[in-house]
DNA sequence: TACGCGTGGAC
DNA sequence: TGTCCAAGCGT
């Protein structure tokens, strides 16, 4: 690298972690420059289950998942000795249902290792639910490794700094190796935090904050006065429609039939009523034969719910039922409802049979 | 490499 | 409204 290359990246660093020191985020799982500079150091269990949580989730969605589960949880041990069902019940709701499961699976593994967590970013990377972004992130932040993080928010800012006209994902490499380029040997848990804190309240995806940001004087993409286009992206196929019927039956005493479904794919390890299987959509009304078991079927309304890949419409149909409990279903009772391990799409088609079934009861 | 995998908020 | 997108991972 040439002389004064090497300055620019370091004079970027530098300006990076002066706008961290004023302007970080206070988050509860992160330990701020001030307290680092005394000594302190992060529990890198708390630095694990916020990382996983934060896997494409925002910040807001994730601190009372977190909150709730440090609290009920505090070591890796005590997560490794709940049951995965109480585990995806706590998780219900947050999304992306692979993350409980491995979170589990990964508890599991350090626990059985006397509950330390390896501190390399290979050793990190070996876990399950642990991918490149994740490992590095744990190694940088917990145990002060010089390790290249690079998230969707580093995406942006690098792409902007240097202005990338490769389109993602095919730009990562370049900008990973960029981002090796840029990390500052003393403090690279903050310079990582730096960029991510800087990508979500500063170099935003949309109008970004430009005048405020601590690295205008050396943004390739703010001279040429189109930040805003950057990151470049490829197109994303659209969306498909699928339809199906679900099926909320209702006992006498006000309990509502649930099952699990499969531990794998959508959704999996979840609770969920009954339902048809999720077509592409047919035209015409859905039909109560499908139920798994004849009653008088009404129709109950219609949901929508919009998925990573597909859009799903859901005619909702409710009976009462005080018949034998059918193979492989179970009763959950109005006060276990808003406990079960329901993804949003279900408690919307229980919503929509029986209004404010799956709300917490008021204390 | 490309796809499957949730949810809620911002605009 | 629809569209984008948020601290990605597993296969």
């Amino acid at each position: 690298m040439a002389p004064q290359d090497q300055s620019r990246k370091s004079g970027i660093a530098a300006r990076l972690l002066d706008w961290y020191d004023a302007h970080h985020r206070e988050l509860p799982w992160r330990v701020a420059p001030p307290k680092l500079a005394r000594g302190e150091r992060p529990d890198p269990y708390r630095v694990w289950l916020s990382e996983i949580m934060l896997q494409q989730t925002t910040v807001e969605a994730v601190k009372s998942y977190f909150t709730a589960f440090v609290a009920r949880w505090p070591t890796v041990g005590a997560l490794a000795a709940a049951s995965n069902d109480d585990i995806m019940k706590a998780w219900a709701g947050l999304g992306y249902y692979s993350r409980a499961r491995n979170l589990k699976a990964c508890a599991d593994l350090v626990a059985a290792q006397g509950g330390t967590f390896p501190d390399t970013e290979e050793g990190l990377r070996a876990l399950p639910g642990i991918g490149p972004y994740t490992a590095a992130a744990i190694a940088s932040i917990a145990f002060d490794r010089p390790a290249a993080v690079v998230d969707g928010n580093v995406e942006r800012v690098i792409s902007r700094l240097y202005r990338i006209e490769t389109p993602l994902p095919q730009a990562k490499a370049e900008i990973r190796a960029l981002v090796g380029q840029l990390l500052p040997p003393n403090r690279p848990g903050d310079f990582a935090q730096a960029t991510m804190d800087l990508g979500a309240t500063i170099c935003t995806p949309r109008r970004p904050k430009c005048m405020l940001c601590p690295l205008r004087e050396d943004c390739d993409a703010l001279s040429a006065g189109d930040p805003e286009l950057y990151p470049v992206k490829l197109a994303k196929p659209e969306k498909p429609l699928r339809r199906g019927a679900a099926f909320v039956a209702v006992r006498a005493d006000g309990a509502v039939l649930l099952r699990k479904r499969p531990e794998k794919g959508l959704l999996g390890g979840m609770s969920e009523v009954p339902t048809t299987g999720w077509t592409a959509r047919q035209d015409g009304e859905t039909s109560p034969d499908a139920a798994p078991f004849p009653s008088q079927w009404e129709r109950s309304g219609q949901i929508t719910h919009v998925f990573t890949h597909f859009s799903l419409e859901l005619d909702i149909y409710r009976t009462s039922f005080d018949g034998n409990t059918p193979q492989d279903h179970f009763w959950s009772g109005p006060d276990a409802l808003h406990g079960e391990a329901l993804p949003t799409v279900m408690k919307k088609a229980i919503e929509a049979a029986i209004p404010g079934a799956t709300k917490r009861k008021k204390e």
